[in-house]
DNA sequence: CGCGTACCGTACGGTACGGTACGCTACTTC
DNA sequence: GAAGTAGCGTACCGTACCGTACGGTACGCG
């Protein structure tokens, strides 16, 4: 038997990723009856196909963590000359792109699967999400930051705990309320707004020279 | 049958207590055998009393994290008179304790556990901790910074926003680490340290005096 | 002493679910 | 067209666990 390929770390063929959107689908709807029977007839296959492909139902669920942080990386090029303007432009993206991340059905009910699944030893789902959400936005804002800091226009000594304010300021309770099962109802304007905000309280703390008189609040 | 003090809002007797203790010690060692057998077993006493006192599991759940939620709300008496120098103490007194709780084993397991649930409809553990945890110091710190800005200290529109970026500034992404298995050990030098970057920050983005030049950051 | 009450320990029923086995169909390959 | 293979549908098994029932014990009370 020749296990599988998405049990390990090779991508899923195009019918294990439509298995493996049935998963996030029904994640959403009701992650209470995420057995593998409804799995199965979601995705109109057999239980059987499923433990071929993906070994038992940790796999399964560790391949959905993984597809659907393939999908997440839209990565932006960054941009060597920093300016104010481009600074803030940069960190009011990855504010807007990380709110409408935690703030998406998908990523709500993943992190509780992936929380719900921390206890236990086996099956590292929340590493995973650790891995490819709050780290990963993390590397990918530190280089900005640094840039920003080698143009003169930011000043901190660790890059990793400016982030790590910056991450306080975007995200502030709205994840902890959102898994708790509170219903925020954030649309694209009021993300934008308090992206904004953010990005503006950051820059008061961290920022050095004052790039552009002509902001609002 | 007059069922139960527990299922309703009455406190529990001190033997209940102990069982809900039982189950929370369950909880923190592996939330995965959280069974009504492991309770009963743990707290020496009969399923059938366990049904009897809490109706069924999201009966006992509930009467758990309502238990914890009791013996948190150490309260602190609001001072009336605030120079800058108390309110930048009261400030880091709430943000040690906050820091404190969310960093604790059992409020860990509890929110596990209430985030996994957050997903079906019944039994609205999330709800509580919410009420008891971001809503309940929300509410405590809230009249220390109207203080804060009737002394002329700070200045801010909406106490709310004021409060949830203080929030954000202590916690940072400290829950959802935790939260999603990684252990960061933070001892009580670490908390203190980061409460007061918090503190310092959050002056700095809202305070109208200086009440203070000689601070360290 | 007899009775009711409260509770412990344990055994049992029902069920849901993870995982496996088997029959059948359709498609590829020689 | 025969053989092999991938995969669907379904039936099945074992087990874990929720909820209940039952026997046994201690204690208060008339």
């Amino acid at each position: 038997m020749q296990a599988s390929a998405t049990a390990q770390q090779d991508a899923p063929s195009a019918r294990q990723q439509a298995v493996l959107d049935a998963v996030l689908g029904l994640m959403v709807e009701d992650s209470e009856q995420l057995t593998m029977d409804a799995v199965a007839r979601r995705a109109s296959c057999s239980k059987e196909t499923l433990y071929k492909w993906f070994g038992d139902r940790d796999g399964l669920l560790t391949a959905t963590v993984r597809w659907q942080a393939s999908r997440v990386h839209a990565g932006h090029d960054a941009a060597q000359v920093l300016d104010g303007a481009t600074l803030r432009e940069r960190l009011q993206d990855f504010a807007v792109t990380w709110l409408e991340v935690i703030t998406g059905p998908t990523s709500v009910a993943l992190n509780r699967i992936a929380i719900a699944h921390a206890g236990s030893r086996k099956s590292n789902l929340g590493g995973i999400v650790l891995a490819n959400g709050r780290f990963a936005i993390g590397e990918r804002v530190k280089p900005v930051l640094e840039a920003g800091r080698a143009a003169g226009l930011l000043a901190f000594a660790d890059s990793e705990a400016a982030f790590r304010t910056f991450f306080g300021l975007v995200g502030r309770d709205i994840q902890i309320r959102l898994l708790l099962g509170e219903t925020l109802d954030l649309d694209g304007v009021g993300i934008r707004r308090d992206a904004g905000r953010a990005v503006e309280q950051f820059l008061a703390l961290y920022g050095r020279a004052k790039p552009d008189p002509n902001h609002q609040t």
